[in-house]
DNA sequence: GCGACGCATAATGAATACAATTTTATACCC
DNA sequence: GGGTATAAAATTGTATTCATTATGCGTCGC
């Protein structure tokens, strides 16, 4: 053990081969360049992606152990169709993780990782009131993102980005009412608020609230049909 | 849709072999055959098995996603050392869950069910006066799944049952000392009447706190060294 | 005309072959 | 004797090939 080596450096990830095409893939799946119940061949993402079908199918395996794809044997990868039943089943679980976030970020959180937020916060407002759709989500996942961060557990952040994954292929963004997204914005003003006065079981109370209330955005988007998303993948 | 047709069968899972090798490599890793840091060379597995490399690999893929492998690029697979702060980060999420699975049993929970736990209750704490520590542990996480599917949330399952497994990667078995037993057997007592009574928030409350004593248990095993798996394996 | 069967085609599952990287061993120099 | 550099061996990463299974289409029978 010399003096040099740091106590914390991470393995310094080569990425290899099918780590990336997770990665691209995943994307490919939220974006809805991949869309529900749509069988992947094999063959035209290798040609995709320049690479032979070794590597594609690892990564498939692994975005099927995530829960984004059907892996049925001899019959292919679809991508996972999200039905109400799955949402009514996700979000409770996410709910609990929230509020898990939320007290932990209340007794772990600085300064400077509140500004950041309140930052964040006030961005959001600003595209709120200019009714700017996605730049208000993109303002919104940052902020919940960052919350997770001050909460300072990585196994937390995995678990409720795996469960968030899911939810996303319900592909729910075109779908929030005017009426939904005021409520929202002040549910995130209260969120604010909660987090400044280091109030982790109000803010874990609050989370889990604004939650509920996404979860009939999300339930909704999937009644009226999973077919539009050349209009929403824009939003990504 | 004739009359033969079951509405609920579901699509026959005929396992691929690389899901079959996925299930026999944790079981290895449980069991301790594979031991924590320990390097897994793919060559051996293939003979162990019979097969060629390309669905082991496949199968490696996934239980690094599982987090029960470290997947080093170029340099192999190795089998998960937990420490003691992967320990203080996983079980605040567990504990997030397995509250979560107690106010749902609560609410869900059939009378034969419960009758069911009871049973294996009972069992559990004659194993545990007559201090047969294995048997008591199979009957401990036995009541424990019971309470998870009693929750009936497939998504609640599939979380918890990560986290359990990669707590499982420490091995404690073995480290549990008689007052930390003794202390284990009343709380799951209060457990089992708080279930009966249909109480969430108090079953939450138990399951949590029950977990935080796991907890200590799980970490002292951990500094008491990863090395003598040997006597340990025969419990599973 | 409708449905079932069978064959041809395409896609997936698994094994083998090849390439690149790491690890180990050896030789050499200081 | 220790350390570095180099080369050989082993291991992993990727591509290709072969085998098996599903799918689509045409034909046959009713």
């Amino acid at each position: 053990m010399n003096g040099l080596a740091q106590p914390t450096v991470q393995p310094l990830s080569r990425s290899s081969l099918h780590e990336e095409l997770v990665a691209r893939i995943r994307e490919m799946i939220f974006s809805g360049e991949l869309q529900g119940g749509e069988r992947v061949p094999e063959q035209r993402l290798c040609d995709m992606f320049g690479v032979s079908r070794t590597p594609l199918r690892e990564a498939l395996k692994v975005l099927g152990g995530e829960g984004l794809l059907d892996l049925l044997p001899n019959r292919g990868a679809r991508v996972t169709m999200l039905t109400e039943a799955d949402v009514d089943e996700i979000f409770p679980v996410m709910g609990a993780l929230e509020a898990l976030s939320g007290e932990l970020a209340c007794t772990r959180i600085t300064d400077a990782e509140f500004a950041e937020i309140r930052a964040l916060h006030y961005q959001m407002a600003l595209h709120h009131t200019r009714r700017e759709l996605p730049q208000y989500f993109a303002l919104n996942q940052q902020i919940h993102e960052a919350i997770l961060r001050a909460a300072a557990n990585p196994t937390l952040e995995t678990q409720y980005r795996s469960l968030a994954g899911r939810i996303r292929l319900a592909r729910f963004r075109s779908n929030m009412t005017p009426a939904r997204w005021d409520q929202a914005m002040r549910e995130h003003d209260e969120i604010l608020a909660a987090l400044e006065a280091r109030d982790g079981g109000r803010l874990s109370d609050l989370l889990g609230r604004h939650l509920e209330n996404k979860r009939e955005t999300v339930k909704q988007s999937i009644r009226d049909g999973h077919g539009d998303s050349a209009g929403v993948a824009a939003y990504d």
